[in-house]
DNA sequence: CTGAAAGCGCTAACAG
DNA sequence: CTGTTAGCGCTTTCAG
């Protein structure tokens, strides 16, 4: 019922090969016939079936996402519309589809990148959000199937190639530019430290601290979940300290969100008598007051040049295995400052 | 090279379609052969091929979504990867695999969706984001292609399926929350009136205004885009107004952030001297401070149901259109209050 | 430069 | 209950 090449080759009157040659662009095929069979292309209403070439060439132009834990969890912010894009334009420019997981467990998942890689509905996976020790990157290594994971797969594995930003790095910078803003109290704040990203900002922080001379202590470090009331319970934490912070490093924006709104009930003004700054540059960061300093990861970059060493891996899968680090950027609003004078004024007034 | 029917079908001394038969789990197969070929799959590490079985059935169990402009304007909140995991959740369950569009113009979409429906890859079509007069969805009717809109599709087509909140009603609901507090000035906020979403809920706002016997007023009512900036003047001109707002009926959770700064920094406070009330219920509205009272439009459950009746389209494209709507829900947090006594307190005060 | 023929891996009658 | 036979729509040698 639908028109097929050979509709269109009998109406044209070559042989189907020949269509197949002018859908390919073959050079070997004159002008002449590439315009005639173009035009009853069109005018039969023409298109290719994606499943029959798909069988005889085994490729499938499509690239498939895994969703680490469904979303559920990892995606508080719009991180993931952000590498979405990325993804999704180099693949378009590159001509490839995007399929996605929809599994909501580990096993799942599992089960759904087995489907794709073994159903051939894929020719190379993005992983986004990869764990450590986990049995479906060796799968896959194992196999020789192309893919790349977005953030940071583990020590544990040699020859996976990854895109991802220096977040040791990223956090140190971050730390260094309070340092400079006169900050010697400054809080580690929100992340849990589980997870890669958040214990490589730890040594960034760390880091940044012994460059300049400051001692580290752990009481300015309150990893915590999403959630208001333990972010409050770690902030009275952190105000009962003999000295108290006088800067917060929030590890999203949405840690800044809370921090600032507790802040602010606590009677004290941002930035005035603290200093917020974060990671993530969202649009909302332009919506709070103060709008919030925060700490460009460049997540759309991130998905993009995760499409772009897939499809190179796929083209070439001997390729050796790169690991891509994107650069980040800090984004100054109004929420940081140079840190108030020793009160030498308040000093005066008390007395 | 990889393991296909016929490999199986030999090693277990059957006829490759008997193999095909025990896939599809053919009652009339008997226990026995159905064991023995299964072991036989496993020790091969059989794996179907979607492709082929694609060809010939002329299915693709999978369902395609449809990104309208690519994320970047729509996807301002984590909309998208709600309305996703509800997809994938009901998806799943029905074995149906997700593939997305990449493109990022209207054309560029128009083009993905072609090629989705044309190339066979998809047996079905979830729209997010649809605007009127939409070439996309004509198409689609005339080729009497299964799929369904979430959000409202505008009037000008019938026979379309979508499921979308009421939002006149919500928006209805939400306007008399505030009335029964007191509120007599209220402001409708944000939005971008071109929208169905947000026109639909301006009727309901005036709708309960006007069942209340509260006069109408085009001053209190502010679209605009997202941006501090002209959220600015905006709140400027309400409290310029002679009797100005005491209550916020904000578009959406990002308006309502800007409107809870701004209106901080000038130094009323929330919820005493002016409620903010906000459609979308997403995490965030549990970190600012004060916590947002929202109306939930169960953005999970909208992807479900989507889901849901594309699946049902498929199976049969006989079936009649729906047009669901699914229940909003006020959540109530702490970011209003009934409306203070028209300060008679105060007026004691002053002489 | 073009055609004929085989086959990708699977399903679906039709026999038996 | 199981095997035989076509054929889905396309690409790809191999001839010519």
């Amino acid at each position: 019922m639908a028109v097929t090449i050979k509709d269109v080759a009998k109406k044209a009157n070559v042989a189907p090969s020949t269509v197949s040659r002018v859908i390919a662009d073959n050079p070997s095929i004159s002008d002449k016939t590439k315009r005639k069979v173009r035009k009853v292309m069109k005018e039969l209403g023409y298109h290719l079936n994606a499943n029959a070439r798909n069988l005889v060439t085994k490729k499938t132009k499509t690239i498939g996402i895994v969703l680490k834990h469904s979303a559920r969890y990892s995606l508080h912010n719009p991180f993931f519309q952000e590498v979405m894009r990325g993804i999704g334009s180099h693949c378009r420019e590159e001509g490839y589809s995007l399929s996605i997981t929809t599994g909501d467990s580990e096993t799942a998942i599992y089960e759904d990148v087995i489907q794709m890689v073994e159903g051939r509905q894929v020719d190379g996976l993005i992983i986004l959000y990869s764990r450590k020790g986990d049995k479906m990157i060796r799968y896959l290594l194992e196999k020789n199937f192309p893919f790349v994971v977005v953030g940071h797969p583990g020590q544990d594995y040699t020859g996976v190639t990854y895109v991802d930003n220096d977040n040791q790095k990223a956090a140190k910078d971050l730390t260094e530019f309070l340092l400079f803003l006169g900050h010697k109290h400054i809080a580690f704040f929100g992340g849990v430290l589980e997870y890669d990203v958040v214990s490589d900002r730890l040594k960034g922080y760390k880091e940044a601290l012994n460059t300049h001379g400051i001692k580290f202590s752990p009481d300015y470090v309150k990893p915590l979940p999403y959630s208001r009331k333990e972010a409050m319970i770690a902030i009275d934490e952190l105000f009962a300290l003999p000295d108290s912070p006088t800067a917060f490093l929030a590890l999203d924006i949405d840690y800044a969100i809370i921090l600032s709104g507790v802040l602010t009930k606590r009677n004290m003004r941002i930035p005035e008598d603290a200093s917020i700054v974060c990671f993530n540059n969202y649009e909302v960061a332009d919506y709070t007051t103060p709008s919030l300093t925060t700490m460009d990861i460049h997540t759309y970059e991130l998905g993009a040049e995760a499409a772009r060493y897939v499809i190179e891996l796929i083209i070439n899968p001997q390729a050796i295995e790169k690991n891509v680090l994107i650069p980040t950027r800090i984004i100054e609003r109004e929420s940081h400052r140079p840190i108030k004078q020793e009160k030498p004024a308040e000093d005066v007034l008390m007395h």
